[in-house]
DNA sequence: TCTGGGGTCCTAGGACCC
DNA sequence: TCTGGGGTCCTAGGACCC
């Protein structure tokens, strides 16, 4: 007979509780206990005291002032919050080797291996949440499970400020009740379309054959949905993982622009996206231009370049061509939003002969080195340590 | 309720190569 | 001359996530 170790839960999931609105009730004291809404124009985030009045991220402005008129409204000071982010990301590094970064304030840790030196992955889920809050003085919830997707879903049910360990042996009574939307890929569009053929909970869903989800879903949605649903999710957690495109976008109000003025605005964000590149050291190949029309309708236009390029000239040539190219539509339809997203990014790695014998730790330094000379200090990246005593070792570097 | 800004992944057709 | 199957790349659109 099987029998799962309960100890085999070693997967946390660490999420920042309304992230933008802590870190300013963190640092405006006058802010706290009370209902702070990030953002005018759409909710970037509103704090807790502002949920539970019914204001929610992504809400325009003007309908959350309605819901909660007595809000503070803040504007967004996203260095404060990537700074906050790197300060908790220092926490989760030193906590465990294997940590995989998800956005700004949230990340998976494996701390299986831990268990020695650091104890269960409760209490190492404890003094993380304790350091969090300390060192950074941020709330921060964590799930603890056997795979990925349940650790997350537990950290969603442990909010605000909370921690919940999922027992290995109570995963399906655990999974089972919660709706489709929990799941990770539905969103309104499939929840909607598993609604049409009456499914609302995950246990439904997992009473349903792969084929079924699959005519409903979509291949891979389906396949994905079966999976979770079974409670089957082998990911691993991965470090160093890499940024495969760096974009910026612009929304601007409805109005009567010129050819003029969309370049200007073009200009700003070649500029503004070229130059986030070249500090992350990283050069792209294609390109790809977005549009938001008056009636909210968007459309993408690309192209890949023959070479990698990091440069504002080659980037801003492609932008002003695939927008000549629908200059009719544009001066039809209005613009009201304009994006430009550099992809296909370089995947460069740098090969490095190491002495023989070298100790782990000073191999990792010199490659350290060798990297951040290479591809600028805020590069992140991936040592693979050929042939060190025990076995290959994939190291993760900095986060970016 | 008139809707931000940063991303990832999937689908599907066509070009092209072998 | 006509036809095959597999693989990769490019383009456009869409769902989804935080």
């Amino acid at each position: 007979m099987f029998v799962i170790d309960p100890r085999s839960a070693s997967i946390l999931h660490a999420d920042l509780d309304a992230f933008y609105a802590s870190v300013e009730q963190r640092d405006q004291p006058s802010l706290r206990g009370k209902p702070v809404i990030v953002g005018g124009g759409v909710v970037l985030a509103a704090s807790y005291e502002a949920r539970r009045r019914g204001v929610k991220t992504a809400m325009s402005g003007g309908e959350a002032r309605r819901r909660c008129p007595e809000a503070i409204v803040v504007s967004p000071r996203m260095d404060a919050y990537s700074e906050a982010s790197k300060r908790v990301f220092a926490v989760f590094e030193d906590t465990t080797p294997f940590v995989e970064g998800i956005s700004i304030d949230e990340a998976f840790l494996d701390v299986g291996g831990l268990r020695r030196i650091a104890g269960e992955p409760i209490e190492i889920a404890e003094r993380l949440r304790r350091r969090v809050r300390d060192d950074v003085g941020l709330p921060i919830s964590v799930g603890i499970a056997r795979t990925k997707f349940l650790a997350k879903v537990a950290s969603g049910v442990a909010k605000p400020d909370g921690i919940r360990f999922v027992d290995p042996h109570g995963e399906l009574e655990f999974l089972h009740p919660l709706p489709v939307r929990r799941l990770w890929g539905v969103g309104p569009v499939t929840e909607e379309k598993l609604h049409e053929v009456g499914i609302t909970t995950v246990g439904q869903v997992a009473r349903r054959t792969e084929a079924d989800l699959v005519s409903i879903a979509g291949v891979a949605a389906g396949h994905k949905l079966h999976a979770l649903a079974h409670n089957k999710d082998p990911r691993r957690v991965v470090t160093g993982r890499r940024r495969k495109s760096i974009g910026s976008q612009r929304a601007i109000g409805r109005g009567n622009w010129t050819p003029d003025d969309i370049d200007r605005t073009l200009v700003g964000i070649v500029d503004r996206v070229t130059r986030r590149m070249r500090r992350a050291g990283r050069a792209g190949r294609t390109v790809v231009i977005r549009l938001r029309f008056d009636d909210f309708a968007r459309i993408t236009r690309s192209r890949t370049l023959p070479e990698l390029t990091d440069a504002t000239a080659p980037v801003l040539a492609a932008c002003r061509e695939l927008v000549a190219g629908v200059a009719d539509e544009i001066a039809e339809r209005g613009v009201t939003l304009i994006g430009l997203s550099v992809g296909n990014l370089d995947d460069e790695s740098l090969q490095l002969e190491l002495p023989f014998g070298s100790h782990d730790r000073r191999a990792l330094d010199v490659a350290t080195d060798a990297i951040r000379e290479r591809f600028g200090k805020d590069a992140i990246g991936r040592a693979l340590l050929l042939g060190s005593r025990d076995d290959d070792r994939s190291v993760p570097m900095l986060p970016d």
